[in-house]
DNA sequence: CGGAGCTCCTGGGGGC
DNA sequence: TGCCCCCAGGAGCTCC
């Protein structure tokens, strides 16, 4: 998604702004009326991403905020023609001065939404500065994660998710980085050493660079890129919604169980709740 | 303070 | 067919 807003939005300038559910800018410090007028007129700078957290800087000169999306869970940012038919659950419309495609902001569960926000000195808006940098990110610290990760007292899983130590790893991707590490999701964060966390950080570097191959994970239309297309990573699933299913290493079959209000899927033979003897 | 549960929404799908 | 319940790629708030 970020790299098809850099292709087709960056560079460009806003000309008409369309809140069409004030709960998509609930975030944005002012009414809707104020974050259209924040944007009139101003340029799209180049995409930039944290976890699931976008945003782009508004020239013209040097940007002092941005234009925020976050896609909490069912959140699309869509380049359409301006001649395409209204998604049902549109909840903002950005129109160009070239009178050119569209990006739309479309939510069906709006937990997601946009906001005009001021950049730090480090050019990052103030709602992303506490997201953590995501793997990919050639300046992602694997000693201080490591470190961090022993400090914390709690499960292997929750830290994952924690955006606050990682950033860009969801509930799909825990699980698969996690089953490829032969590491149950409870295992106690403090007895994961440098190794053993070295090891998790590149399978879950394999897993999203993987899945960003193929465009993301899609089980229906709602996760798609800018053009509404959707990935093809669930194909490659090998624990996510694959319960009763055998396990690809060892056929056991593949175990669900709840997990923060959403579930977590193992292998209860690869991934047991203790760490290994040895080996 | 760090950690964990609850909650904000809408809709699809399965079971009865 | 209809209804009810469960579930969903997230993360902020509030309590302990």
């Amino acid at each position: 998604m970020r790299r098809g807003l850099e292709a087709s939005v960056t560079g460009r300038t806003v000309a008409h702004v369309d809140v069409l559910h004030p709960r998509a800018v609930r975030r944005h410090d002012g009414s809707s009326a104020d974050f259209a007028a924040r944007l009139l007129r101003r340029t799209l700078g180049p995409a930039n991403r944290r976890g699931k957290y976008l945003w782009l800087p508004l020239g013209p000169g040097e940007p002092e905020e941005a234009l925020v999306g976050h896609l909490g869970m069912s959140g699309q940012l869509l380049v359409q023609p301006a001649a395409a038919g209204d998604q049902r659950h549109l909840r903002v419309r950005v129109s160009f001065a070239d009178a050119g495609p569209e990006l739309r902001f479309v939510d069906q569960r709006t937990f997601g939404g946009m906001a005009v926000e001021p950049l730090s000195g480090a050019g990052v808006p103030a709602s992303v500065e506490h997201i953590a940098r995501d793997p990919m990110d050639p300046q992602f610290d694997d000693i201080a994660f490591a470190a961090a990760l022993r400090r914390r007292r709690t499960g292997l899983k929750r830290a994952l998710l924690d955006q606050s130590l990682i950033s860009g790893v969801g509930n799909i991707y825990a699980d698969e980085a996690l089953w490829r590490s032969r590491l149950h999701f409870a295992r106690p964060t403090q007895t994961m050493t440098k190794a053993a966390t070295a090891g998790l950080l590149a399978h879950v570097r394999a897993v999203l660079g993987e899945a960003l191959d193929q465009g993301g994970t899609s089980f229906d239309a709602l996760y798609v890129n800018v053009n509404g297309e959707s990935g093809y990573f669930d194909r490659s699933l090998d624990a996510y919604g694959q319960a009763g299913e055998p396990c690809a290493r060892c056929g056991t079959a593949i175990r669900r169980e709840p997990f923060m209000n959403r579930s977590s899927f193992f292998c209860p033979r690869c991934q047991p709740p203790r760490a290994r003897a040895a080996g």
